[in-house]
DNA sequence: GGAATGGCATGACATTTGTCATGGTGAATC
DNA sequence: GATTCACCATGACAAATGTCATGCCATTCC
């Protein structure tokens, strides 16, 4: 009997997934949450042989609680459901060493799949996923671009991002045109837009 | 015995769903699909009782699909099933004659729940949702300042916004210009983001 | 040690953006 | 028919934005 713990944000999903779960004979669902927080609390009490995290959640990311489970040494094997195919997720999902990766675009069947190869010792990357990590861009950005583009993605002037990072209205600006230079765009939005799709920004 | 037909775009939750609703005793599925187009011409084939429609589909949404299957005269009732309580959804799925609308945010009895009560003549709406109606915000601008910011949310500048529409320069900032002032906002950024979270684009 | 590199910071300059005053049109109201 | 109103359109002006040349400092690599 494998034992699962189900942290989801999306209610619907949650109820559901844990019902069909349930009615697999060699699967136990111990518990399920909807926020990061819990998640772990839960986990770290029921010491699940799975714990299947969806990456977006309220309060702590599914990659965060992965990292709470390395760090306490459980023994506890994890698989992250998300919807997106993404880099810059999956660079700390490799990180966090998680045991899968899957998309919720799949079938149910292959969650199901993946739990039992995990439990035997395998690791499951979804090929999507593998084939975006050719593909994608890493972020180019340095740290005080990315406070500077950050502020900027909000909709604060100038000014107002000079002020808060305790800059000059001239190097704020002069970040931001190096931001330009390096994504291959013109203006704010642009660039805003380009990060927002590579998921750099939050 | 009622019969059912699922549209709903991301995989795990339309295959779950599917088991899913096919344990209940009463209710039985004719066919998922993850699109709006091969929904429509699905339930036009098989005339379900009750149609479940995602909204956020590829090819066409679930209140296109709503609206096909008002003007073809089906008996089909349909329930919207979304993950946002936007005001600007909320009032096409008025237009479309929903018998109902729901979160996925809830449990999936609820959704069981839903579909007897609709198919007893009952029409549902979620609390959340009717609550949003009251605070949220209707969408103040008119035809051509939505062009405008459509535009102006790709990262397109002045110039080619105004090449694009036909209009002179002065003519797009000056759009721009009584956008920021309806929406209460001083850039386009700011602007983008309000209507961004208020769904009036796209 | 010297050269090259990458991140950080600034101000001068040209361009773009945002504001405002002005005017045209058609539909609704009196 | 006059008046109001909402929408559309433009250009002049001021303010914010984007570009560029320049310099500092720490690290890395001959």
């Amino acid at each position: 009997m494998i034992t699962l713990y189900l942290a989801e944000d999306q209610g619907l999903l949650n109820s559901a997934l844990s019902q069909l779960l349930e009615l697999e004979d060699d699967l136990h669902v111990l518990g399920s949450s909807r926020d990061g927080q819990t998640a772990w609390l839960d986990i770290n009490k029921l010491k699940p042989d799975v714990a299947i995290l969806d990456i977006e959640m309220p309060k702590a990311s599914g990659l965060d609680v992965a990292d709470d489970i390395h760090n306490a040494n459980l023994k506890t094997k994890v698989i992250i459901l998300t919807t997106f195919a993404q880099k810059a997720y999956f660079e700390r999902t490799v990180k966090a060493q998680v045991n899968g990766y899957l998309l919720k675009d799949g079938p149910n069947d292959e969650l199901v799949a993946a739990i039992r190869n995990v439990m035997a010792g395998q690791t499951i990357y979804d090929p999507e996923l593998v084939q975006n990590m050719v593909t994608a861009s890493d972020n180019p950005l340095t740290h005080q671009e990315m406070s500077v583009l950050k502020a900027a993605a909000d909709g604060q002037s100038t000014k107002q991002i000079a002020e808060s990072l305790f800059l000059s209205d001239g190097t704020v600006r002069n970040y931001l045109s190096a931001i330009f230079s390096k994504l291959g765009v013109h203006n704010r939005l642009e660039a805003v837009n380009l990060a927002k799709t590579n998921k750099w920004l939050s």
